[in-house]
DNA sequence: CGTATGTTTAACAAATTTGTTAAACTTTTG
DNA sequence: CAAAAGTTTAACAAATTTGTTAAACATACG
């Protein structure tokens, strides 16, 4: 028994499990056996709270959606930013949520690719335009540009380059570590580090 | 019964058949069926050729694994590169060769999260020592440094940004095109403009 | 106290997936 | 042609996974 951490009722402990679990392994590759064991209870307990194995994933897996989209409203946050003060915000809050967050991008992005149609399924379904936000920031660069503030540049690349700098190190965490040979400590140092690196990539390469 | 494509004897169909669904679904989800029916044949036949689910698979992942990390090699080729032609040769390379292979990143990534045993078990399998040309890239990068031709830089942040910047678009496509709403064709289109993009902010950022 | 709720155990049925086999059929090839 | 190799069909057993159930037990609570 973990005697330190259990503030939790059932409920809420066997989802914490499933989201550890399924966040690591995939839909696919999870047993409800698994769940079970990381929440310390049994299979016949699991169901006596939740229907089956995909009603458990949906809750997770629009928790987790959520989650990982939060980054993108970033942008809108803060009216009076300037683009630089805006880009800033976006890496650190993206950078942030992935430290805490270990696996979280790996797993959005591999579900979503075993079935896009979730991306609009559960766009809608939390209220979330993430076209809209892309439209927005892309708005944002190309009157920053006119202002003659930044170069010309093209807002869906660049917001593709800052989200590439933020989160494809923690897609590729594992790689990364088994190559350079980092800890967890390590490579969380090397995240931090990596907010003023990535901004000052951006921000040198648009400014004028 | 597909008239234009079969050169192929139905040994390397199958291989060619698991190689796609595998790459897509990745290992869990995916059935033996699957890669049946994508080869046209059915389980029997699949069996009459491969021992198990497993071994196709083994085949298949050291096959991908070698692909996605060729890449990494273009680091050694050509002794008598300038540190940005290097640079940009990586970039092109990887892009290149991403687009040549949809889920190729996707997938490796995918599957050595599941086990990154797997990263070292095959390196050695295949001669690939990645951690070899790190540090080879590494040293490059202090002595251009050194010599005052790039300002002072972490060789593994540069890595870490190149990679990122060439492999995340990928790793994401799904997300990137339902939402930016660009096509297969659309979406490589972008991937070729990447090449400068990625060379220019880097370039930018690591010069004097 | 005793009743409701939570939990475990164990067993089970159903569904899915995997791998095997035998027989028949087709194509290749000596 | 005749044998060999390739392929399909269908059926099957085994293993795995899932979800259900009933009974017993534990705990909380009126």
């Amino acid at each position: 028994m973990n005697m330190a951490v259990q503030e939790k009722n059932t409920e809420e402990l066997i989802l914490a499990a499933a989201s550890k679990v399924f966040t690591k392994k995939g839909f696919a590759a999870t047993r409800t056996e698994d769940i079970a064991a990381e929440a310390g209870i049994n299979r016949a307990l699991l169901h006596y709270y939740y229907r089956d194995k995909q009603s458990i994933f949906n809750i997770i897996f629009e928790a987790r959606f959520k989650e990982f989209f939060k980054g993108l409203f970033v942008i809108f946050e803060a009216d009076n930013l300037t683009l630089f003060d805006r880009i800033r915000r976006i890496i650190d809050h993206e950078i942030s949520s992935l430290i805490k967050h270990p696996d979280l991008a790996r797993f959005v992005i591999m579900e979503i690719a075993q079935d896009p149609g979730r991306l609009v399924e559960y766009g809608q379904k939390l209220g979330i335009n993430p076209r809209l936000l892309i439209a927005t920031f892309e708005k944002e660069v190309a009157l920053a540009a006119e202002q003659g503030i930044i170069r010309q540049v093209s807002g869906r690349q660049l917001l593709i380059s800052i989200m590439s700098l933020c989160v494809y190190p923690f897609v590729a965490r594992p790689i990364i570590q088994t190559l350079m040979q980092v800890e967890d400590s390590g490579f969380e140092k090397m995240m931090e580090l990596r907010k003023q690196e990535a901004f000052d990539l951006i921000a040198n390469s648009i400014k004028k």
